[in-house]
DNA sequence: GACAAAAGTTTACGCGCGTAAAGAAACTTA
DNA sequence: TAAGTTTCTTTACGCGCGTAAACTTTTGTC
């Protein structure tokens, strides 16, 4: 009920029949405090919804309970599933979550980190956006902020790399699409926004000279995270130009995948594993969105869970211990193919 | 450069020749002091890179910087789009964007209020969940903090609510598609997650009985926010049953659209507005992937920008002016018809 | 029932800043 | 140059909470 307004820890603790400093300490771990105790502060809480002030709590604490995450690029869905999951992960650890995009740009990157080191984090999960990052900047950062690097491993960022083990997932699609027909011609960008990119073309480059295939790399011009239209003015290049080598193509991601289906269909280039198709498009990420391509896309899946729960059992193992300097680990998680009627 | 460590305003102050209630005027406003004294401080700032503590400036001052956005599920393209031009608004206008999103559960929704409300925002962006939202709890928050509510309306919610034109948009696309062949049937969900199905309904039926048309309305089972799956499995459905009494679709939305174009893809029913197509489909929305769907999607496009602006405006009137419990208006943008080729 | 351990109370200080009040200093205008 | 205005300095208090210290009460054990 309303039962007079609480206006601080002061009025609640009054209320309850209970120190301020007991209360303090509930609210900094309510089983630090006896059962009986913690019933009588829960049963006032339950009266009169008083929340501490998180500013002063934030402002007193050595360690806040903030997590920050960045990620480049929400509006694309790849991210946003996986923000999206490591959010609820943070949540259930007890943290408060901060989520913050990068929107592509290095300068905002960089404006994002310098929010998050005002807001004393206790941890911070880094995407960072890769080629275009600030790198030295970043690297000052992690040194005064205990960072784990996920997604997109950059050399020298954060205490630690979780990510998608590239080169197998990268080696299973080609061994599948070689077994089930041929092997592929790889498709991407010139000069990707993404560093996986480059794990992926090494390792398409390696696979192929291990299985004894001439390789054909197409790289596709263009700035920036849209990746759809992108791939599909390379689609489009490719198709009119009959650039490949061969009939079946590995995108370098799923984005990039859909933009070439679309260019496919739109030139009447039937795609797809069935008799009958002229040409099989496998993808890499297991994007939010393509199981609803035409035809569904045959894909390699990150394993969205582990990363994301790998990421965040390390930044809070990286709090918790306190632990800071030690040789940076890399945790690599094993893609998954996803056969689906394209390839 | 190092300098010693500057380790607050007192601190800055001695160090840049300045008394700290001045440093402390020229952090709220750099204008607000005279022209000589500002260069010494900006000056001072060049040489130490000091950063007021957010904590202590937020727990004192009546009025924080802080906007909170809350969305409903941001792992949709759509909301991550609106929600990247919002936060790009607030922060060219001074604010301090705070991204929420309830992740399609109505307990996080209040949650998201609850954590904003213990940050103290000049002012809130909230697009509710809609149907499953409390909205008496939502109706509290708005009383205490200044709300605006955008993108589905809510009758009571926040001070003013900025969106889209249902009724506009779905009679221009029925226009549009009966002249350029014949009138559609209306695909939607039976309970859908956005109170903006409902208006696209009964704009649909309005405009159909004004046209002299017989409305077919196709209602899919399903909950959630997984509307691709949800199109599909209904489109697949519709389309073994032979349901469909006209074959031209109007789905309630792009989401649903790109499900039923895979339903129809994979029954090998060719879907378009040329010679030799079985059926037109169109969407709404102008989700950011409908442009590269197959066939890509004819659709009415939000206007994003517009309405992006205008919640963003709305929020800052009504946090400088500090108006509130005026009547509470409504604004709407018309949406623009987007021709593509499935119908 | 005695006694050590655990948990609570009381008291007090400090975090970094906003902000008010009173007076000093710097500008503006004539 | 004098007067009025603006801006700055000095001083002081308070925001809401974390936390330390010293002391008192409750709890669990034998």
């Amino acid at each position: 009920m309303g039962h007079s307004k609480i206006r601080n820890m002061e009025e609640f603790a009054e209320f309850s029949g209970v120190s301020r400093p007991t209360v303090s300490k509930y609210f900094d771990d309510p089983n630090s405090v006896r059962t009986s105790t913690r019933a009588r502060i829960e049963s006032a809480l339950e009266q009169c919804d008083y929340r501490p002030n998180i500013f002063a709590i934030n402002q007193n604490r050595k360690l806040t309970r903030n997590i920050g995450i960045v990620v480049p690029y929400l509006a694309d869905p790849f991210f946003a599933e996986i923000a999206r999951r490591i959010e609820n992960l943070v949540i259930a650890g007890g943290y408060r979550p901060i989520l913050l995009s990068s929107h592509g740009d290095p300068a905002l990157e960089l404006e994002n980190l310098s929010s998050l080191r005002s807001i004393k984090p206790a941890g911070v999960l880094l995407a960072p956006l890769g080629r275009t990052s600030d790198q030295a900047e970043i690297e000052k950062f992690c040194a005064d902020v205990p960072t784990i690097n996920f997604d997109a491993n950059v050399e020298g960022v954060g205490e630690a790399f979780i990510g998608h083990n590239n080169d197998q997932a990268t080696t299973v699609m080609i061994e599948y699409l070689t077994r089930s027909g041929e092997p592929p011609v790889f498709f991407e960008m010139l000069t990707p926004p993404n560093p996986n990119a480059g794990k992926r073309r090494n390792a398409y480059l390696e696979t192929m000279s291990r299985l004894g295939h001439d390789p054909q790399v197409i790289q596709i011009e263009g700035e920036g995270w849209e990746l759809e239209e992108i791939g599909y003015r390379g689609g489009l290049q490719v198709i009119e130009e009959k650039q490949l080598s061969r009939s079946t193509v590995f995108c370098s991601n799923d984005r990039l995948a859909i933009g070439f289906l679309a260019a496919a269909f739109e030139h009447g280039v039937k795609v797809g594993i069935g008799p009958g198709c002229d040409m099989r498009v496998a993808g890499h990420d297991n994007h939010p969105f393509s199981r609803f391509t035409c035809p569904t896309l045959t894909t390699i899946s990150h394993n969205y869970s582990a990363i994301a729960q790998g990421s965040v059992e390390a930044v809070m193992q990286l709090i918790e211990s306190g632990e800071r300097g030690s040789e940076r680990k890399t945790t690599l998680f094993d893609g998954e193919l996803i056969m689906r009627a394209s390839a």
